[in-house]
This record gives structure tokens, C-alpha cells and sequence, in this order.
DNA sequence: TTTACTGCAAACGATTTGCAGTCCC
DNA sequence: GGGACTGCAAATCGTTTGCAGTAAA
């Protein structure tokens, strides 16, 4: 298999990240590559199993041992973050990796982005007042979304 | 076995859980009520393992499995709140069962509780505001403890 | 006596890992 | 050509579950 980064346009987050991976050592296998571009354009929050799943549409030999690989890979270059529930698979975030609040439907199991001004001040004073040094945080509020509401 | 817990002078916790129990028809097993005050007298966040060591010191038959299931109870009955970390076992907090944010140190696993005031009114307008029914939350700042920072 | 609960061991499921072969650079 | 990466399958490990026996009420 053989693919060129170069021949294809992308978003310059793409290019980015790929100079990235180049600048680490990494090969830029053609999986790596779709993996990658799948975790970008899909900001529903999408399992390992729902990457794989659409990665095989494209290169159906890919395992998913390769996307929990690739994420991991991503994960720790800070591209993309893991949202770790309990129950169930993990949640990934590839469209915007800096912590932020999510709101988790309960029910429906849906992830919403959303803003909360102010939280960097808050985990700022806390590290202050605790001596702690803050490396990240995570900020999950559960509950029902709007649609399952109307649902019931 | 065979234990009456009116013996044991316990905390108005523990008591109010115990009657709470007894309401919803459960029996008060010694290995049931060993794991409570387990829980209750723990402000370490235990894992379910630390809780099985702990009460196997009193009840050596105690299993593993029972631990799991009473913990389940608890959790279920809002007595004691879980802390699923992705990797590595949950811990618990018996201690306080209400949300609070917890400061955990990615080092030594230390979990300390703490205090963001008026969390509770970030999280009503979060409600008002994207019309989320919310349920409860979950706040987890991560980084370096201040013991593990003199340690290096 | 009734049946909720227990211990045990096996099952589960998401993720990781070992390995032999592949293919990016 | 070398070694990072892949697919596959087996291993891992915290947690859950099935079941036959036990004991709380």
C-alpha cells in the first residue's frame, strides 16, 4: 500500500499533525493516515470500534488493534483526547484535543462540547490554593439531553 | 454469622444508611455492614480490592464478588459515590457521596477531595442554558501533588 | 421457612500485547 | 535494507454473573 500525504489536499490541523508525526520518527502508514482524518471529521465523539468501522470502509484489512495503537500514538501527542467512561468504550476527541467540558447524556449516550467561561481561572486558583500542579482536568456533567426529554 | 448492629454504638450515618437498608427489604449481612463501615470510616478513596483487604481482616471468607455487589447497592442507594478512572480499578468515596471535585495526582494515585464554590451554579446555568435536565457531574483535576513534587 | 445473599469459579468485554510477516522511508 | 508498523490471536484484568449452598428475618 502506498499513499501520499502531499497528493491530497487537508485541513491545515491535518498537515500539522502530520509534520508531527514525521518530525517524531513515525511512519505515515496509509491506516495511520485514515485514522487520523477520521478522528478530525467526526465530532460525535466516536468509539475505537466506530473509527474501525469507518477505516474499514476505506482499507478493509485494518485491525483494531492498529486504531487503539494509533489513538494511543495521537492521544499522547496531545492530538486528540480520551474521554474514559466506566462502563463501556472509551470516547474520543480529535476535533478539539484541550480539556474541555462535556455534557453526557445518560441516556442516549450522546457527548456534547460545551463552555463554560472562567474554568481555567478555576483550576488556576485551586492549584494555587493547594499546591498542586495542575496538568489537566476533566469536567463531564451528566444528565438527559434535550431530544431524550421530549422523547420521555 | 450472626450479628445485630443495635449492639454496636455506630455514627448517625451509618445508622441512617443501615435503616435505609432495612427499608428497602435488604438484610444487614455482617459482610454488608463490615463493608459499609469500611467505606464510611475510609477517606482514602479505596479501591474495591483495598475494601476486600480491610474487611477480610474481620470476615476471612468474605469474597471479592460481595464486595462488588455491595458496593453496587451503595452506589445505587446514593450512599457512597464511584470514581471510574479508565485505567486501573474505580475507587470510592464513602466519605462525602455527594459530587465534589476531586484533585488526583497522577504520580502516586493520591485522590484528595476539594472545594469549588458555587460549582453547583455553573452547572444550573449549564442546565438553562443548553436545556440539559442535569443529574450530576463530575469534575477531576489532574497533575502533581505537592509531596510528589518535593520527591521530584 | 423463605428467599436474599454468599463464595466460588467461570464469563465478560474493552484494551493490550506477542509475534511473524509487511512495507514505509 | 532496516526496523517501525501491521494483522491476527491470545492474554490481560477489573468487574459481573451463574449457581448451589447458607443464613438473616
Amino acid at each position: 500500500m502506498h499513499v501520499n500525504p502531499h497528493s491530497q489536499s487537508g485541513s491545515p490541523r491535518l498537515l500539522a499533525i502530520l509534520q508531527q508525526l514525521r518530525a517524531r520518527g513515525c511512519r505515515l502508514t496509509p491506516q495511520r493516515v485514515a485514522i487520523l482524518q477520521a478522528m478530525l471529521t467526526n465530532a460525535e465523539h466516536p468509539t475505537a470500534e466506530q473509527i474501525h468501522t469507518r477505516v474499514k470502509a476505506q482499507f478493509p484489512m485494518t485491525s483494531l488493534a492498529t486504531v487503539y495503537n494509533t489513538l494511543d500514538l495521537l492521544k499522547e501527542m496531545g492530538a486528540l483526547l480520551e474521554i474514559e467512561l466506566g462502563h463501556g468504550s472509551s470516547r474520543f476527541d480529535g476535533v478539539n484535543p484541550h480539556p474541555h467540558p462535556h455534557l453526557i447524556c445518560t441516556r442516549c449516550h450522546t457527548i456534547l462540547d460545551t463552555d463554560i467561561p472562567h474554568l481555567q481561572t478555576v483550576t488556576d486558583v485551586v492549584s494555587q490554593t493547594t499546591g498542586f500542579m495542575v496538568t489537566g482536568y476533566r469536567f463531564d456533567i451528566f444528565g438527559i439531553c434535550p431530544t431524550c426529554q421530549t422523547i420521555g
